[in-house]
RNA sequence: GGUCCCAUCGUCUAGUGGCCUAGGACACAGCCCUUUCAAGGCUGCGGCGCGGGUUCGAACCCCGCUGGGACCGCCA
C-alpha cells in the first residue's frame, strides 16, 4: 500500500496555435489517467521556439482545456513545486545537464550549440504501455539517406533546448511518471532513451495514443474544416459532448456504453483499454452525442447553452423569463444536433419578428373566410391547454369532412413560419392565448 | 529511401483459441407513431484485407504479402 509511484502526468504543448482537437485529446487522456489514478495533472509550456510562440496563444490554449474542463494541478498561472513550468524559464536547467554531458564527453559543443554524441550499439528498445513491446533497431537514428549515425542537437545555437532534450529534462525533474502522448512521438523516444541513460535518469513509463484522422485518413488539419476546439463552442457543441467524443476516439470502457459524463468517464478509464489503430473524426458521431447530451441536460442549463446563440441572432431574450424560455427548449425535444440548431429553430417563441420576415402568404378571400372561421373558433376554446386545442380542431375539421394537416400546417406557419416544430398544439399553448391571436391577426386570419 | 507502428461493417468499436452462422453505436434504408419535423420503437443493409502455417478448433497465435499511418529539423 502507498508503496507504488505517484502517478504524474503532463500535457506540453507548445503555445504556436489554439488547443487543436489533437491536442484536446491528447490532454484528456493525460487529465483521465491522472483523475482516475488519483495522481497530478500538470501543464507545462514548451515555448522554446522563439519565432511561432506567443502568450496569446498560451492564454488560448488554456482557456480552451478549461472549456473542455481539464484543470490542471500543476502549471505556469497556478505554480508548483516543480516550477517553472514554462521552458523558456527553465533555461538555465537545459544548460547545467548539458554542461554536464560536455564534461562526461557525452556532448561536445558546436558554436554556440551543444550536441549529444550518438554512439551505436545502444538497445532503443522500450515498454509502451499501449503499444506492447516496441523494438528498435540500435541503428535507427540513422540521417535520412544516409549510413551515419545523426547525432542529436541539445541545445540549439539561439541558447534554447530542443525539444527532444528539454522534453527529458522536464519530464524527470518534474517527476512524470507517465508519459503521455501522441504517436507521432513514438519514433522520438528512442532518442529520448538514450539521453535519459546518458543523464543516468530513471525511465517514465511512455503511452503512446493513437493519431485522429480526417476522413481522408490523414491527419488531421486545418484542410478537414473545424479543428480548433473553439470552433466547436462556437458551432454550438458543449464541452461535455467534445469531452464524451474525445474520449471514445481511441479507447472505450469495454461495454456498449457510449455516452457518459466527465465523472463516469474518469471512473471507467483504462490507459491499457486505448486501442493502437488510429482513428477517423467521424462529425457525425459528435452530432449525435452532443444531441444526447443536448437532451440529458436539465431545463435551466440547457437554455444557458442557447441563450448565447439566441443573443447571436439578435432576439429579445429578456423580454421572457427564463423559465418561460427553458420551457420554450424543452418543447423542442430532440431537435437540433447543436446549441446554435436548437436556437435557430426556436426563434419564434423568443419573437415574432423573424416568423414575418419568413412567412408572407397571399390568401384568396375564399379561403381567408374558411380559415377566420377554424381560427376564431379555436381562440375561443375555454381553457388554453394544447389537448384542448387538438380537441377544437379536431372537432372543426371533423364537420367539414377536411384534413386536419391543412389547418394544422397554416397554424404552424403563422405562429413559428417554419414548415417543421413541436407538436402545434403545444407551441400554442406556450405562446398563449393573446400572442397566439396577435400572430393570426397579422396575417388577418381572425 | 530508412526506421517504427497498425489492420473487425463506410465510421467509432466489442472481441484476446471453442460462448462468433462476429455483438453494440453512428450514418444509411424501410416500417410504426403522427398535424409537420425530430425524438422514440421495430426491421434491414453492411465487416474479420489476402495467402500460408500452428491446432481437434482460429477474428483471436506464427510467417509472408498487400494496404494504411507516423517519424526521419539547431519545429515541437
Amino acid at each position: 500500500m502507498g508503496t507504488e509511484r505517484e502517478i504524474r502526468v503532463r500535457f506540453a504543448p507548445s503555445p504556436t496555435g489554439a488547443l487543436h482537437i489533437g491536442g484536446g485529446h491528447t490532454a484528456l487522456f493525460n487529465w483521465l489517467w491522472a483523475r482516475h489514478k488519483g495522481g497530478r495533472f500538470v501543464l507545462r509550456i514548451e515555448d522554446t521556439d522563439r519565432e511561432r510562440s506567443t502568450q496569446a496563444y498560451e492564454e488560448t490554449i488554456m482557456s480552451g482545456m478549461r472549456w473542455l474542463g481539464l484543470d490542471w494541478d500543476e502549471g505556469p498561472d497556478v505554480g508548483g513545486v516543480y516550477g517553472p513550468y514554462r521552458q523558456s524559464e527553465r533555461l538555465n536547467l537545459y544548460r547545467e545537464n548539458a554542461e554536464r554531458l560536455v564534461r562526461e564527453d557525452k556532448a561536445y559543443r558546436e558554436g554556440e550549440a551543444i550536441i549529444f554524441r550518438v554512439l551505436p550499439g545502444e538497445d532503443l528498445s522500450f515498454d509502451d504501455v499501449v503499444y506492447g513491446r516496441i523494438e528498435v533497431a540500435s541503428d535507427g537514428l540513422r540521417e535520412k539517406g544516409s549510413d551515419e549515425l545523426k547525432d542529436i542537437v541539445l541545445i540549439k545555437s539561439d541558447g534554447m533546448p530542443t525539444y527532444n532534450y528539454a522534453v527529458v529534462v522536464d519530464d524527470h525533474l518534474m517527476n512524470i511518471s507517465h508519459v503521455i502522448r501522441g504517436e507521432d512521438h513514438i519514433s522520438n523516444t528512442p532518442k529520448q532513451i538514450l539521453l535519459y541513460h546518458a543523464l543516468g535518469w530513471e525511465l517514465p513509463a511512455f503511452a503512446h495514443l493513437p493519431m485522429i484522422l480526417g476522413k481522408d485518413k490523414k491527419k488531421l488539419s486545418k484542410r478537414h474544416g473545424a479543428t480548433s476546439v473553439y470552433e466547436f463552442r462556437d458551432m454550438g457543441y458543449m464541452p461535455d459532448s467534445v469531452f464524451n467524443f474525445l474520449a471514445i476516439l481511441g479507447w472505450s470502457p469495454g461495454d456498449d456504453r457510449e455516452i457518459f459524463s466527465r465523472a463516469e468517464a474518469v471512473e471507467l478509464f483504462e490507459l491499457s483499454r486505448v486501442v493502437r489503430k488510429p482513428s477517423v473524426f467521424d462529425p457525425d458521431k459528435l452530432n449525435f452525442i452532443n444531441q444526447e447530451h443536448l437532451k440529458r441536460l436539465d431545463p435551466m442549463t440547457r437554455l444557458e447553452m442557447v441563450r448565447p446563440f439566441w443573443q447571436e441572432l439578435g432576439l429579445p431574450i429578456a423580454s421572457h423569463d427564463d423559465a418561460w424560455l427553458a420551457d420554450a427548449l424543452t418543447l423542442m425535444g430532440g431537435r437540433g444536433k447543436t446549441a446554435k440548431e436548437l436556437a435557430g429553430f426556436s426563434d419564434y417563441f423568443v419573437s415574432f419578428e423573424p416568423v414575418k420576415a419568413r412567412y408572407t402568404p397571399e390568401f384568396s378571400e375564399e379561403e381567408k373566410a374558411d380559415l377566420k372561421d377554424f381560427f376564431t373558433k379555436l381562440l375561443a376554446v375555454p381553457d388554453w391547454t394544447d389537448s384542448a386545442l387538438e380537441a377544437q380542431a379536431r372537432e372543426w375539421v371533423a364537420q367539414r369532412g377536411v384534413k386536419m394537416k391543412d389547418y394544422a400546417m397554416t397554424l404552424r406557419f403563422a405562429l413559428t413560419g417554419m414548415k417543421v416544430s413541436p407538436g402545434i398544439f403545444e407551441v400554442a399553448q406556450h405562446l398563449g392565448r393573446d400572442e397566439t391571436r396577435r400572430r393570426l391577426a397579422h396575417y388577418g386570419l381572425i
